[in-house]
RNA sequence: UCCUCGCUAGCUCAACGGCAGAGCGGGCGGCUGUUAACCGCUAGGUUCGAGGUUCAAAUCCUCGGCGAGGAGCCA
């Protein structure tokens, strides 16, 4: 007897199969019984008639509580009248065997919870078929960008997440004992690490979590979150921007392909990500920063108004993001921004020092940035005089001195928030939920 | 760090100065096609905590706790 898994359940209609999985959800009917079970690649119904079955083992399933785990065998049959995920398909119950009839105080109830109580509860909530169904686009995101890069000569180099000093000396770091080296921090960046690796490899990514103990807090926002971060060896800003929407197009591509039902159970509409191809539009932060002068003037909304006020010169906030790429049906590059704004080790613009050469992607439906990049600083004197310029250590920095001191090139890199991407692809509200376990600014449990 | 909001049964919420309620979940019973099934019965409460106002507080006031949304910062 095949034991199947209910994804792959239309290749088994009219055998007869086995499935081991827990059971979603009970509803009986006098002499009939169904339980929704999943087991973990879908869900399935499964159909219990009084008079295919012993009484005991009847009355058993009759009682038998949400979440039990079971192994049932029957005949596979196709109905469209079956729910589940891919559905339309369900097994008639030959036989079950109860490995656990579970505790009766099972807490998540298939409907609402507050987001407290589902939280605390995290550990069960992703059970639920729309917290699954997140995390399966999410696993889909994560194989089909290290597909592209793979298959695109880019070695995946891992960097570490303990590190001596901050990275971009910007944002807030977690902070250890290190035996007797004093102080160590929890990486905020791969980049410096692989602006060497590219000088030994040629093009390069590492995909791992980043940390930042900055008290932000919204639905944005995650202490603890996943980043890739390629870069690439002689590699100019408008080189990156086609690396960037391949590599994205790529990935909506193979979830549309393979996680179709579990975007649709989560209600997404599929549309508007099957528009998601090259090339995207390109608007200069100078354009952008007129747009936003516009949007602001045609606000009537005071509220709203005050929170789209613009000036030259400024990093944009969230409303901006939103306001700018409601405009726009793909994800959009922005790029130029002011040099006061970014990080010190961006490449000047030719010709006007106070913009530099970097690129954010902002996603559409008000999801904001998903990638953030620049082309590097190639000149030694530059970058130390930057270094010096925003008070960093030099010592700290030395062999990131090094790089520009032996061989050094034009070169680009990029990170991506593998969560808010997910969040995006979803329709999700918050990006809490593209992650098992999301660690925030008041959580760290379960 | 700042602004706003919330906290009542296991869960989601109602009651907004006058008897503590409903739906779901749990228990018991009924039903051969349910889709968060339905129908009947049933158990379930320190209304976040402390203090105050009042004949009377879940409700009004003060302080505290916890959480959420947003700003700033960022991916």
């Amino acid at each position: 007897m095949a034991i199947i898994r209910v994804e792959e359940i239309s290749n088994f209609v009219g055998q007869e199969a086995t499935i081991q999985g827990w059971v979603y959800n009970r509803t009986d009917k006098g002499k009939l019984v169904f339980l929704l079970v999943r087991d973990g690649s879908g869900f399935v119904q499964c159909v219990a008639f009084k008079g295919d079955l012993d009484e005991a083992t009847f009355d058993q399933l009759v009682r038998l509580p949400q979440e039990s785990s079971v192994v049932i065998t029957g005949p596979v049959r196709e109905d469209k009248r079956a729910p589940g995920i891919p559905g339309g398909y369900e097994i008639g119950v030959k036989h079950v065997e109860i490995i656990q009839a579970a505790d009766a105080d099972y807490p998540m109830a298939l409907k609402d919870h507050g987001v407290d109580f589902a939280l605390d509860h995290r550990h069960l909530w992703i059970r639920m078929q729309s917290q699954w169904a997140v995390l399966r686009v999410r696993a889909a995101v994560i194989a089909a960008m290290r597909e592209w890069l793979d298959s695109n000569g880019f070695v995946n180099m891992d960097t570490p997440i303990l590190t001596p000093a901050a990275c971009e000396g910007t944002s807030t770091l977690f902070e250890t004992e290190y035996f007797d080296e004093g102080k160590a921090y929890l990486a905020q960046s791969g980049q410096l690490y692989n602006e060497a690796n590219i000088m030994a490899f040629g093009k390069v990514y590492c995909f791992g979590p980043t940390f930042r103990a900055e008290k932000s807090k919204t639905r944005r926002h995650l202490t603890e979150f996943w980043m890739l971060e390629p870069e690439i060896a002689f590699c100019n800003l408008d080189g990156m921007m086609e690396i960037e929407e391949q590599m994205v197009t790529h990935i909506v591509q193979r979830v549309l392909r393979d996680r179709g039902p579990e975007l649709k159970s989560l209600g997404r509409d599929l549309g508007r990500l099957e528009k998601i191809a090259p090339p995207f539009p390109r608007i200069s932060y100078d354009d952008a920063a007129k747009k936003l002068k516009e949007l602001y003037e045609a606000e009537t909304d005071p509220e709203k108004k005050e929170l789209l006020k613009f000036d030259w010169g400024m990093d944009f906030g969230a409303p901006h993001e939103t306001a700018l790429t409601a405009l726009y049906e793909k994800p959009v590059f922005v790029y130029g921004y002011p040099t006061a704004v970014k990080a010190f080790y961006m490449e000047p613009w030719p010709g006007r020092p106070e913009v530099c050469k970097s690129v954010d992607l902002l996603a559409p439906e008000g999801y904001g940035e998903i990638i953030g990049g620049s082309e590097r600083m190639s000149s030694h004197d530059l970058l130390l005089q930057r270094i010096h310029e925003h008070n960093l250590p030099e010592e700290a920095f030395k062999w990131y001195l090094d790089l520009r001191k032996f061989g050094s090139v034009p070169h680009s890199g990029f990170g991506m928030g593998v969560e808010r991407t997910v969040a995006w692809l979803c329709g999700i509200e918050h990006i809490r939920e593209a992650i098992a376990f999301p660690r925030t600014i008041k959580r760290v449990y379960p």
